[in-house]
RNA sequence: GCGCGGUUAGCUCAGUUGGUAGAGCAACCCGUUUACACCGGGAAGGUCGUAGGUUCGAGUCCUACACCGCGCACCA
């Protein structure tokens, strides 16, 4: 006969509960699947289940968002691992290039540092010191956060197995010629110094000047007229009629900014006849479409901003200035020699400027590395990249959740171009290619013999993150769980990150290992705070810091609050009160639990007493809402799967059957017969919905069963009651 | 300009193949009934953005429009 657990008889402390039970989870090691199979709770030969999780920039700390996606995964892991599937859930962190050196460098200037006066190596030092101390804070949040991640199978982007298998991967894509070095159009970023992909751009209306000028007998306009000096070419539309005694390849001599040029003619169906005057100038070396223009018809290029955003020799007088300073100028001089025509105030520009750096993009034609999406690829059937990761999700293959998205994956696919791999960064994988006079050589290893020089640059922190599916477990090494656990089940991140990671793991994958990386991919929406505003960095202090939320009203309270509510692709809005109002379900879920095990103190639970017609109804009921509540998990829905939940332990576990069970067993006192039947039934049901809330709340329901008789292993490898 | 999503009770949002609308919170009334006042009982609250259409029947399917949010492209 067992005696009522102290701790029932006052309110869950969740503070005090959970960083104890996970301990009590992180010391059994049932986080990892190998000991679950050890030890028993797993099936050798069981199905198996794999995430990976997406790996947190160590930029610093853990924000909501992470939380949001801790707790979505956390509950698919836990309800697979419960239904005795072979589970893994891969944690590790991300080097994050260029935010992460970025933020250093912005840190070492409170100092008054510049990474040039420490050079390469020190500046290293200092970034790996403080990417390690972002690392250990995030493991620590994690951990807080009940993620039931295998900690034993730790990964970074930019440890030695990560590097191994990124100089793997260039290394075959040189080989097979996807990997191209060349001069192209990119977009530099002249504050952070480095070359950055198209996805990185941020663009940021505003407003600015138009200005139109004489150019010869035509009138051009122009939103940036530092860029002219070198226009020496000059565009209309072949049907335009106004321009109709011009044709294409004549030339012209006019007046312009430094004296007298000459000018040719082009006639090109590119050209908006209905803008401005339907004429412009171009400038190959600094505008993508002007570059795809002078391509066409083999016009010159002519730099004249520099990378430091200074005009060159070619803008004479104004040689050095740097463009911002230039603009007035420019514009004064060619109002006195009166080519100025107009200016239109209210003209609004967009403007590219760089995620991280903030910098304002100027495109130049640089030396840089690229991967070819279009190209043919013999081993892969002559498919493209482009082909190997329009497929899979063509195809069904890969399921995205919330299944629109797919439409956007296919728009983003449909316009991608070649893919910029190279960053003037220190931090980060450096490009496996040594030089030696006009000899390039690529490979794992540096080439044998005196005279060989790396490549300074470093990879694009995505190319890294592609192979994460794969690198993490084991690859290029043919490990026994990368065929295990590859493909891995689910993706789940926010949608924010469809193109800059999603896509690229399946580009990887595919080609790499020839396979897709996942079979199912998850979007989470944004978190916002509880008035719609963005819980980002710019929010600073008054952003929710999870931790927060979980000393105040547990864990258990945050993650059914992020939970319910919150289908895939949707933003959620974090309100303080529901957070609180699920603290209330945990603490009912206690009491509830406290008084079955007072009044079933005495029930053979071996042996347990028939129900009557009223109590075996109940039971089908609840047998009934498992059923569907199983096939909803399958179908990822689980805002519903908690709230019937939530809603059947409240209103009618509680509510109906717990209260039914009081008139019984006093009925029973005063008769002197028995309440066997209502007792049997609180029980099982009790033992049967602390099993299919523990994904959601695991720790107010671990620590309930470790209070009940005749439970030997741990919640969380129990079985869900399907 | 092209595309995607949203518009449902005061607020936040669910609503699976079309079958006369749901939850949580808030507000209202009643109740200190021995698991829990971090509670229980009760009542109230919506012509599901607008206008058409398909159907015996539409929040759900189709068309157009409006407003909000987002993505992509162009902007000489």
């Amino acid at each position: 006969m067992s005696t009522i657990n102290e701790k029932l008889l006052k309110p869950y402390d969740a503070k005090a509960t959970e960083n104890r039970i996970y301990k009590l989870w992180e010391e059994s090691e049932f986080f990892n699947p190998d000991v679950c199979i050890e030890k028993g709770v797993t099936k050798a030969d069981a199905e198996s289940f794999s995430i990976v999780l997406p790996p947190p920039n160590v930029t610093g700390n853990l924000h909501t968002g992470h939380a949001l996606m801790l707790v979505i995964q956390d509950i698919m892991i836990r309800y697979a691992r419960m239904q005795g599937k072979k589970t893994l859930w891969v944690p590790g962190t991300d080097h994050a290039a260029i935010a992460t050196q970025s933020k250093v460098e912005k840190l070492l200037e409170k100092e008054g540092i510049r990474k040039n006066d420490i050079g390469r190596e020190e500046f290293l030092k200092r970034v790996e010191k403080f990417a390690q101390d972002s690392h250990d804070t995030i493991v620590n949040q994690a951990k807080k956060m009940g993620a039931s991640l295998d900690w034993s199978r730790e990964a970074f982007t930019l440890d030695e197995k990560r590097n191994l298998a990124v100089r793997t991967a260039f290394t075959q894509m040189y080989k097979d010629e996807l990997i191209y070095r060349g001069n192209r159009m990119v977009n530099w970023d002249p504050k952070g110094q480095t070359v950055i992909s198209d996805d990185e751009i941020i663009y940021e209306e505003r407003k600015g000047k138009f200005y139109t000028f004489k150019y010869g007998p035509f009138e051009i306009g122009t939103a940036r007229p530092e860029t002219k000096f070198g226009d020496k070419y000059v565009v209309m539309h072949p049907d335009d009629k106004r321009y109709a005694s011009w044709k294409h390849g004549d030339k012209i001599k006019l007046e312009w900014i430094n004296g007298p040029i000459e000018a040719t003619i082009i006639k090109d169906p590119m050209i908006d006849m209905g803008f401005g005057t339907g004429v412009m100038t171009i400038t190959p070396w600094h505008s993508h479409e002007d570059f795809a223009l002078a391509e066409k018809y083999k016009l010159d290029k002519e730099q004249i901003i520099d990378k430091f955003g200074k005009l060159l020799p070619i803008a004479a007088e104004f040689v050095g200035m740097k463009i911002t300073d230039a603009r007035e100028k420019i514009v004064e001089k060619l109002k006195e020699k009166e080519l100025l025509v107009s200016v239109d105030e209210n003209y609004v520009n967009r403007i590219a400027t760089a995620e991280r750096s903030g910098g304002i993009i100027e495109p130049q034609i640089m030396l840089q590395w690229f991967i070819d999406v279009n190209k043919k690829i013999p081993t892969r059937e002559n498919k493209s990249l482009k082909d190997l990761m329009l497929e899979p999700v063509r195809d069904e293959k890969i399921k995205i959740i919330p299944n629109h998205f797919e439409k956007v994956y296919f728009n983003w696919i449909e316009n991608l171009h070649d893919w910029c791999i190279s960053r003037q960064i220190w931090y980060g994988h450096r490009i496996p290619v040594w030089y030696k006079d006009k000899e390039i050589y690529s490979g794992i290893e540096a080439p044998k013999g005196a005279g060989w020089t790396q490549d300074e640059d470093t990879l694009d922190t995505w190319f890294s993150s592609g192979l994460w599916t794969f690198s993490t477990l084991g690859w290029p090494e043919k490990t026994k769980d990368l065929e295990t656990y590859h493909p891995t089940s689910v993706l789940e991140t926010g949608h924010d990150i469809l193109f800059f990671w999603i896509a690229r793991m399946i580009l990887m994958s595919q080609y790499l290992i020839g396979e897709i990386p996942f079979k199912n991919v998850y979007l989470h929406g944004m978190v916002r705070t509880a008035d719609g505003k963005k819980m980002s960095k710019s929010l600073g202090d008054k952003a929710i810091d999870p931790l927060d939320i979980i000393a105040k009203y547990g864990n258990d309270a945050l993650r059914m609050a992020m939970v319910v509510g919150n289908t895939p692709g949707n933003d959620l809005k974090l309100n303080e009160n529901d957070i609180r109002g699920y603290g209330k379900f945990t603490n009912k879920v206690w009491n509830a639990s406290r008084f079955v095990l007072e009044q079933t103190k005495d029930l053979d639970i071996k042996n347990l007493p028939k129900l009557d017609e009223e109590d075996a109804l109940s039971e089908r009921e609840l047998v009934d809402l498992l059923k569907e509540v199983s096939k909803e998990m399958e179908e990822f829905r689980f805002s519903l799967v908690a709230e019937k939940l939530y809603h059947y332990f409240w209103h009618t576990f509680a509510d109906v059957i717990i209260e039914r069970s009081k008139k019984k067993i006093i009925e029973s006192e005063l008769q002197n017969g028995n309440a066997d039947s209502a007792k049997a039934l609180i029980y099982t049901q009790l033992t049967t919905l602390l099993r299919a809330l523990h994904p959601f709340i695991p720790f107010v329901t671990e620590e309930i069963w470790s209070m009940m008789p005749d439970t030997n292993n741990l919640l969380m490898v129990e079985k869900w009651p399907s």
